[in-house]
DNA sequence: CCAATCAATGCAATCGTTTGCACAAACGTA
DNA sequence: TACGTTTGTGCAAACGATTGCATTGATTGG
């Protein structure tokens, strides 16, 4: 079907390492005669030749090829920054292959053995968390690897992310500001980076301001929406319900929204609402969500510089690089009196 | 680093076949002793073996990977369908290649010649549309090859995708139904399969109902939001406005929202809206969309079975399928009576 | 006892590229 | 003339896995 080398050396009179040159290689190094150039790039162009990148990779010890990893493609945030990656790496002449974990540990260690057994020149890895044994393996096996937005204090590897601890105190003080005191906060899958380190600032703020920390008000258990709508509407039955809610992602505040419709609560007026992560379609959002930006270009610029580097560099120091969020302020947060609070519980 | 065949042979003092029998076949065909099936399993593990799969692709013509190729994967509609593909292509034993076109039908040419270099062993493409050599000399290439959502009718090659034309027909003979006639569509990327089905819909409603086309309501040339947001702001300048706007794809609607709100017009009552395409969050935004929704689910298992089924028997005839789309009615369109209309205009 | 069968394994070619080394012819130089 | 250089090209060995075809020693049937 697909010509090869040799079929075009058949096809010239030449023999398959002059073909090779001529079509690979800088031939003036080999300094082969024009005359032969032409002869040969004709013929595969007659043939129709291409390039088979696996004999290539075989033979290199080199794909051209990064492992993408990530809990969830249809994410908005997490397209977004494939998207992104994929530009970014596309400029050094890489291509890519993304995994999709789904959020499950264990179908994230077989992406990673999969990448292995591909042997990708490295990978980008935004982890389910959880766990890293799998990914201290792939760094003591010297394979060019970096964390992004997912990653672990406790390692010692590549990584770039957003200050989630930041993050979380921007969005917690905002509401404290505005009166709030009653704060819930519906959690992604714990045991993640990026859940425990936003919890973490929720915490944080509400010491800060001298607010206690009800348990009660921190709940749910994972990033997708379904959580979302039921803790909501499980919060939405306390005897004391909060006067606001802080969602540590995108498609849980979804989530919430669908469930406060459902139970006729308007936004922000009877419920504000703040959300880590800012998709496109945020502020098309009824509210317009006030919410935390990420910023995904630079998380991504940075990420493949850094794996560049790497690729380069094996045995640099690594490090670990976070980035500022940004506060967006629209309309699901409403300004609260002591007055309207205590209205609202004796309503109840 | 990663041990091979060969290390395990040395290791264990058996040959290289046998070991590949042992690790990778059904080793009872060969005969392989209990035994020697230990020593070198044991070996194995020990030495952390992963097989390598470049090697294996190029010796057996075949490598366990499926090419994807989509406009842009930061759309949720295609994000969500990534998505489903790959649980499906999972199932049966394959990974996938993604390639992100930006609809550029250059970069969609450079990926197929990409995905060609890898040998993979099919590929399911959501075509940009506009032009499709690129295509037919795969096809005549004999690559197992599946179009998905965007293909060319008159292309002989296997293809799922939603019947657009009556997507757009139920859409604008909703809107008709409520009393609306001057109803203007901004379309997509003109030329493509999905822009110029969904376009002969709605003039074929139009035509159906006995109403005229004004050419002035038919505008825009991308599936970009930019293209909703600046085509909706030209047709609010119109002295006499339309009172709907169907748009083809989600990402123009969200456009044409923020080109609403920002000249504070009102949707529904001051302006109805219906769009092709139903991603997640569609019921999220101000107000909730009614929209077309296509069967994701259904056409990414249709695909990959035709897929398999391609790679099975090359030259069964080519089939090209329809799926149903849906309405779904939620609050984006008002009941327009006569009178409305009437005081409408006078207004401006 | 000899031939046929079988169990268990090894040999070596092959997939398509790349590249260090060799080599012949032509050229320059002293 | 003799020798070093340059030009243009080919040889052959990798890279790691698979597999048809031996091969060997043991077993069985007649």
């Amino acid at each position: 079907m697909s010509s090869t080398l040799k079929d075009i050396a058949n096809k010239t009179g030449v023999s398959v390492s002059t073909v090779s040159r001529v079509l690979h290689d800088n031939s003036k190094k080999y300094k082969i005669s024009d005359e032969t150039q032409e002869r040969v790039k004709k013929a595969a162009k007659e043939l129709g030749y291409r390039i088979n990148t696996l004999a290539r990779g075989l033979r290199l010890q080199k794909t051209y090829e990064i492992g993408l990893i990530v809990p969830d493609i249809a994410n908005p945030f997490f397209s977004a920054m494939i998207k992104s990656l994929a530009g970014e790496l596309r400029k050094g002449g890489y291509n890519f292959i993304v995994y999709d974990t789904d959020e499950d540990i264990s179908i994230e260690k077989s992406a990673v053995k999969s990448l292995m057994e591909k042997r990708v020149d490295g990978m980008i890895i935004a982890s389910v968390g959880q766990e890293f044994s799998h990914i201290q393996k792939l760094r003591d096996a010297n394979v060019p690897i970096v964390m992004i937005d997912r990653c672990f204090d406790s390692l010692d590897i590549d990584s770039v992310s957003v200050d989630n601890v930041k993050g979380s105190l921007f969005a917690v003080n905002h509401l404290i500001k505005e009166g709030h005191t009653r704060i819930a906060f519906i959690q992604g899958l714990p045991g993640t980076y990026a859940n425990e380190t936003r919890l973490q600032g929720y915490k944080q703020a509400l010491n800060d301001a001298g607010i206690g920390i009800d348990e009660h008000l921190i709940v749910g258990d994972d990033f997708r929406s379904l959580n979302g709508y039921l803790e909501t509407k499980h919060l939405l039955k306390n005897p004391v319900p909060p006067t606001a809610i802080f969602t540590a992602g995108d498609l849980i505040a979804l989530g919430a929204l669908e469930a406060c419709r459902e139970h006729g609560i308007r936004i922000p007026s009877d419920l504000s609402l703040v959300t880590f992560d800012d998709p496109v379609f945020t502020s098309y959002l009824s509210p317009a969500l006030t919410a935390i930006e990420q910023p995904i270009q630079k998380m991504t610029e940075m990420a493949v510089a850094m794996l560049y580097r790497r690729m380069r560099n094996p045995d640099d120091e690594r490090r670990k690089i976070l980035l500022e969020p940004k506060l967006n302020v629209r309309s699901s947060v409403t300004r609260l009196t002591t007055l309207t609070t205590i209205t609202r519980i004796t309503n109840q």
